[in-house]
DNA sequence: CGTCGTAATCTTTTT
DNA sequence: GATTACGACG
């Protein structure tokens, strides 16, 4: 141990050490977080901790196994074994394999992607006779994943009227409908979305007092990683489980939360200090990653942001060379430029493809890099996007496996019942659905029942849908005895489905062949790898759950020497020695959607601080002046990020161009305006520009609840400006609402996120609002 | 009931 | 530019 110790700077030792209580790494850019992490849990373990009270949770189940291994070298493989480690996602999803009886889920139960979660909306949606056009299944999605987020359930939602007052005015009065047929139909098809995952954790530690203890006394201590982009729901299981030996270690860096879109908090590493009683708080400044021309950039970038905590990140590495920063025409010379950059360095630097590094700010920039690195045969692999188990083929033969071990999974059953064609249409599979919900059963069910129910669907249709269930049925006796490989092999035979992509004959039919028999691989290998682990068995349940929860990033073939091309989300706790950020325009970064208010521009801003920041020895820039959206060539302008960069780190390769003045796009339009105007000043913006924008659906935030058992922590959300808000409307005021028209202040209560004012409208009489959902206009 | 062609909408970012 | 939704036709 000493050994490894060794290999520590003292920042670093001191936080490895601290063996009991809670603390907080504060940790900048390549300061070598992970390695603390990593030691600290040997460390631990060296002190006669069991490996079996560790928890450790990561972002990514890459660095969960890349930490596992590295603390296997260190204190032994059979002794590392039993850490928990692993996504908040996977972690919990074991948890609920074993507890979820509880609730009333089987532990066999489905995890929904988004796309089933989606597909299922859209249904209800349908049945329900409301407007697509209004009631869009994104949005509707992205609602409901932010109530769960923030931890509001059906009931919750019922009860909170300003809510339902806030989905009312976006011309959604029946969300709550949805909701609580959605929460309803992914119970009753035994499954679980994302966002359950947590949810369900908590409802299982909050109803159940007995589980939460066992694993309170079992998790004694618990690591934390990437602690800025937790959200509620995650901050409330951690505080649950640490509860009782409060041996919490959390790390994070605000400058690096990137993650708000989907319900992180930044808060909750602000407030952590809050949340404990004597924590220990330590810094990481020194980087180890970056040259001193990357970091001096990165922190002149970063100043421009007004919420964050006081660190100053430095690095005793050399200077280098500095930021490159590349103009072209179109986005087609972009790809182009990167290139043949990659070309030259790689011969004068000696540099092998992995060392490279493209990161986009949307998915859909791939396109151009992949275009012009196939011309010049330089091997690239991209992450994400579509990633592998979502294309259409292997999703079929997932669903199928899907139904054998849970016939109640309604997405599943309805990709599959008429895949490969058997003769039952859309008009069948429509009344299956109504007599399910009837019955108040599961489809299969009705199925199994068809002659039974009452049901208006002609014999010869009721013989396919037998013959279905024969089939399924058969896949499920066979399941009983053969290993996952086997079945799946014998499922693509049986269904037909691998005769179906024979028969198309084109080149994309033989590359979807390809990819099935991949996945049959891939099923192979992992139950050979599960078979070595002696307390698994490598079934079928294993490997959905290992699909389900996987990202790009955890299906790494080590051995390929190729460029990556990812977004930045993606590349979050990855480094390379090169690095390319393309892409450097007003309306694509900072993204069109995230310019309405200073918190989303400020995340935008720590976007391109985590890009910048992955590259060791040399970051390009570039931008073009045109490039192809939707179709259409659009001019775009230079990124405002550009400009914000310190000179004095800046090498421009292409002459520096001016941006045009465009007093809207103005880099302080939320600068020091009076408080009171701040909200309004980014949505008339909007409005000019596009109309649709005004319209913010998915700003709202949510009141957030806690659990009485634990300690009431300051919800204040700086994202909204409601403090700012708050100091300016007094008793008296005049203000306007867009629903009640104009009303004067009676009185104000409340604290913090909390507080409230009581207003007498004109129209409408006294209505009490809580001023963070109420968007009052002051006006006298 | 199934298939093929046209129209509409789409783009943030992910577990 | 690409995917999906829908309508006409076999």
């Amino acid at each position: 141990m000493e050994e490894y110790l060794s290999q520590l700077n003292e920042a670093q030792l001191e936080p490895t050490l601290q063996k009991d209580g809670p603390m907080i790494i504060i940790a900048g850019a390549g300061s070598g977080k992970t390695r603390v992490l990593t030691y600290r849990i040997a460390y631990l373990m060296s002190q006669g901790v069991d490996a079996f009270n560790i928890l450790s949770l990561t972002f990514t189940n890459k660095a969960a196994r890349e930490m596992k291994e590295r603390i296997a070298k260190i204190v032994g493989t059979s002794e590392a074994k039993n850490l928990w480690m692993g996504t908040f996602h996977s972690v919990f999803a074991k948890i609920l394999r074993f507890e979820g009886h509880h609730l009333g889920f089987p532990s066999n139960f489905t995890i929904y992607d988004t796309q089933d979660s989606q597909k299922l909306m859209g249904s209800i949606i349908k049945e329900l006779g409301l407007d697509k056009d209004i009631y869009k299944t994104k949005q509707v999605y992205s609602r409901i994943s932010s109530y769960k987020n923030s931890l509001i359930t059906v009931k919750a939602y019922m009860n909170n009227p300003e809510l339902k007052e806030a989905d009312a005015m976006t011309r959604r009065p029946r969300m709550g409908e949805i909701y609580a047929e959605y929460v309803d139909r992914c119970f009753k098809a035994g499954a679980m979305d994302f966002d359950d995952l947590l949810l369900r954790t908590n409802e299982l530690l909050t109803r159940f007092p007995s589980v939460l203890a066992q694993y309170q006394d079992r998790f004694r201590y618990i690591l934390v990683d990437e602690y800025q982009d937790t959200n509620h729901s995650q901050y409330l299981i951690v505080r649950a489980l640490a509860d009782r030996f409060q041996n919490i270690c959390v790390v994070g860096d605000d400058a690096q939360s990137i993650y708000a879109f989907r319900g992180a908090n930044i808060n909750n590493i602000l407030n952590f200090q809050k949340d404990y009683d004597d924590v220990k708080l330590f810094r990481l400044e020194q980087n180890y990653r970056s040259t001193k021309n990357i970091v001096g950039a990165a922190n002149s970038v970063i100043e421009h942001n007004k919420t964050k905590l006081d660190k100053v990140v430095w690095t005793a590495n050399e200077e280098g060379p500095k930021v490159k920063i590349h103009r072209s025409l179109t986005d087609g010379d972009e790809g182009r430029y990167v290139a043949s950059t990659i070309w030259d360095a790689k011969m004068q630097n000696q540099l092998s493809n992995s060392e490279f590094a493209i990161l986009y700010r949307t998915n859909a920039q791939s396109r151009a890099m992949e275009d012009a690195l196939r011309k010049r045969d330089i091997p690239y692999r991209i992450y994400g996007g579509l990633s592998f188990y979502q294309r259409k083929e292997i999703k079929d033969v997932i669903s199928y496996l899907r139904l054998i071990l849970n016939p109640a999974d309604e997405e599943a059953l309805k990709r599959v019942i008429n895949y490969p064609a058997r003769g039952i249409g859309q008009t069948t599979i429509d009344r299956l659905v109504v007599a399910a919900n009837g019955y108040k059963r599961t489809i299969f069910e009705v199925l199994k029942n068809i002659d039974k129910v009452d049901i208006n669907i002609n014999s010869g249709a009721k013989n396919k849908l037998k013959d279905f269930v024969t089939l399924i049925e058969s896949f499920q006796v066979m399941n009983q005895t053969a290993t996952a490989f086997e079945l799946a092999e014998h499922v693509v035979k049986a269904t037909g489905l691998l005769r179906e992509i024979n028969k198309e004959g084109t080149p994309e039919g033989v590359t979807r062949l390809e990819n099935v028999e991949e996945m049959l691989n891939g099923i192979k290998d992992f139950v050979e790898g599960q078979q070595e682990i002696a307390d698994t068995t490598g079934n079928l349940a294993e490997f959905l759950e290992d699909v389900a929860l996987a990202t790009d990033l955890d299906n790494e073939k080590g051995d390929e020497d190729a460029v990556a091309l990812m977004t930045i989300h993606l590349a979050k706790g990855l480094e390379f020695n090169h690095v390319f950020v393309v892409g450097l325009e007003e309306d694509l970064f900072p993204s069109a959607m995230s310019m309405n208010t200073r918190s989303e521009l400020e995340e935008e801003r720590r976007l391109f601080y985590v890009a910048l920041t992955r590259a060791e020895n040399q970051a390009y820039l570039t931008y073009a002046l045109s490039r192809y959206r939707w179709g259409k060539l659009v001019d775009s302008e230079p990124s405002r990020f550009i400009e914000e960069i310190d000179e004095q780190f800046v090498d421009n390769v292409t002459p520096k161009l001016e941006r045009r003045i465009n007093p809207m796009l103005s880099a302080d339009i939320f600068g020091d305006v009076e408080p009171n105007k701040i909200r309004y000043k980014p949505a008339k913006q909007a409005v000019l520009k596009k109309p649709t924008k005004s319209i913010k659906q998915e700003q709202t935030k949510f009141q957030v609840t806690t659990p009485k058992n634990l300690k009431r922590v300051s919800a204040t959300d700086e994202s909204n400006n409601s403090n700012l808000f708050d100091d300016t409307l007094t008793v008296g005021n005049l203000v306007k609402h867009i629903r009640f028209g104009t009303g004067e202040v009676l009185k104000i209560e409340g604290k913090g996120a909390d507080i409230k004012a009581e207003i007498s409208f004109q129209h409408g009489g006294v209505k009490k609002l809580l001023l963070r959902f109420a968007k009052l206009e002051v006006i006298g």
